[in-house]
DNA sequence: ACGGGTACTTACCAAAAGGTGCATACTTGA
DNA sequence: TCAAGTATGCACCTTTTGGTAAGTACCCGT
């Protein structure tokens, strides 16, 4: 088991810690979405335009555990299964929310920044 | 060259876009640190704990590329470089902020998470 | 009996990301 | 001549992450 003291620290910042519950492709995407209310496993799979059954699934299981995210099952046939944000994801969330700002002010910029590390390559 | 239009937008959201600047293992860290005031690599290495030569400055490469951080040789022997953060970047760490202070809040439910985690592999 | 729907599983594979180990350049001091 | 310092390069390798394709469970309607 680590040992949290000031000589070998779990995490270097805090920082550091969240990155451990958002870390993964498509995980900040996924909190963003879920953000919008109770949403169900089809409906996510549409807005998180891209992401495969696989690894939409692992990371929801990732986020479950890790008491992001919840997830209701309501029993019925065909499957209709909710996930929601706990106060914790919803606390996190608003914690992205300047990040979601930066992006959507800087855009062109960004796109510009990925068109030339493409050329560089 | 992508289609930036409504049917085929190149971000999903503002913070699809902010993820294509930070992701990297190392670069929250990186931007973290830097905004403490210019850094000298090897100082830089030393915060940033168990990060390699090759990925500290393949990302700091891909940073400066992007406009988040600026390069500044002495043309010193021994070498002296330091790296600091431009207007972008100051921006983007400061919207970063949230994050560290939730990851400070919450260090101890994120840690026991981590271990859930491994319990179950 | 079969196909539909939704949500999810799994084996195998590919791609991306990250790391290791050794190397380099250059001036100075021993 | 060699070692020291700092910052960085590179070939090869390992690990991690993510994707594909095919499959599953279950009830209902045709």
């Amino acid at each position: 088991m680590a040992k949290e003291n000031s000589e070998n620290p779990r995490f270097i910042c805090g920082l550091h810690a969240t990155l451990h519950v958002i870390s993964g492709k498509w995980k900040p995407l996924i909190l963003f979405f879920l953000n919008k209310g109770p949403t169900r496993y089809g409906e996510l799979k549409r807005s998180v335009r891209g992401v495969s059954d696989k690894m939409l699934i692992q990371q929801l299981k990732e986020l479950e555990s890790d008491g992001i995210v919840e997830r209701t099952d309501y029993g019925e046939i065909p499957l209709r299964v909710d996930y929601s944000l706990t106060l914790f994801g919803v606390n996190l969330v608003r914690a992205m929310e300047p990040l979601c700002g930066w992006g959507e002010t800087h855009q062109g910029d960004i796109a510009a920044a990925m068109d030339r590390r493409k050329v560089s390559r």
